[in-house]
DNA sequence: ATGCGCATGTAAGAGGTTACATGATTTT
DNA sequence: AAAATCATGTAACCTCTTACATGCGCAT
């Protein structure tokens, strides 16, 4: 149950679908993401609910937006879910299933081109991440450890994404060098 | 959709829906996890579709099993899943939402306690994962690089389970030590 | 006039969780 | 006699994805 609870963390200025679906892709989409047909039907679930309130507004471009705020209720059930247990749910990994069966009848040849294609996933995601990172150390100076609380911890799951992608990076390298290893 | 490919993956041998959750709980629990509940119309589906064959067989302990198997046209499916592109899909991590949203207002103390939670979490996976290294290194001398290609392949599982546990270990103590230098 | 960015949605379906239901055998 | 393990399932519900639907305003 985190949608909600992220959605009602991006309230902290009113803020409509389409802006919350902007937030995703441009700065949490290395832990979490949602499409507008997910954040649309979840905004008016948090309405009816009496978590969030909405009222109409121009935009400057395009059609009116629909911008939604915290209810005191809102921030009330936003504080409870950071003072909870983190949420750890189990992750699943697609890719480590086809690895696990790949001994089974297939080539190591297709176990190399299969760690190739996602070395270069990771390294891609990896330097997007990168490029943030650098992009914000440059205009800030007090760029990490100076920074206000609030930036501060964004930038903490910015540093464990950074870490994550190098940890997977470094796997792909290690494990193509130990199938190769065996071929002879 | 990888469920179903995992399911043809374990069908080496004849298997249960009871015994692909045991394989699930003991050696894939790093990756995937499935319940009976979903383990169960999977299987029945795969009949289906005509890439599982199954039939009934007396069992040892308690009642009678049904023994699932890949049939030809099963074989296929998992050698195309295994030959396509890594299942990469992105991955949600709902304490890294958690975190995103603590500095704006809690303590920090809200926040350390959240750290030494992530700790504990991480720290006993890492030690259930390097429980079961110690005990396969200990019984088979051709572990890791020498091992017939079936475990070797799944072994790198196991080798990127343990280092993945270990960056977010490392990456929760290192958090604590910055936050605390800030608290002063 | 065509396409792109802005803006909001609905519907169908796949994937996954939780709760419930049944019953045999083995262990304490 | 009770509890744990073995064994199979259904139903309701929640979450998320994919496809579809609509329309404005601006740039090429």
């Amino acid at each position: 149950m985190s949608l909600p609870h992220i959605l009602l963390g991006m309230m902290n200025q009113p803020v409509s679908g389409y802006d919350i679906k902007q937030e995703f892709d441009h700065s949490l989409k290395h832990f979490w993401f949602a499409e507008l047909s997910q954040i649309y039907p979840a905004l008016k679930k948090l309405v009816r609910e009496g978590l969030a309130e909405v009222h109409s507004a121009a935009s400057e471009k395009g059609p009116d937006k629909k911008l939604y705020s915290r209810t005191l209720k809102g921030s009330e059930a936003l504080s409870a879910w950071l003072k909870s247990e983190p949420a750890t749910a189990p992750v699943r990994h697609g890719f480590m299933g086809q690895l696990f069966f790949m001994g089974n009848r297939e080539d190591p040849h297709v176990a190399l081109a299969f760690f190739q294609d996602l070395l270069a996933h990771f390294s891609a995601r990896r330097k997007a991440l990168e490029a943030v990172e650098a992009n914000w150390k440059a205009n800030d100076p007090s760029y990490p450890d100076k920074l206000p609380d609030e930036p501060f911890y964004m930038q903490m799951t910015l540093d464990i994404g950074l870490n994550l992608q190098k940890t997977y990076e470094d796997w792909c390298i290690r494990s193509i060098a130990r199938i190769e290893a065996r071929l002879n």
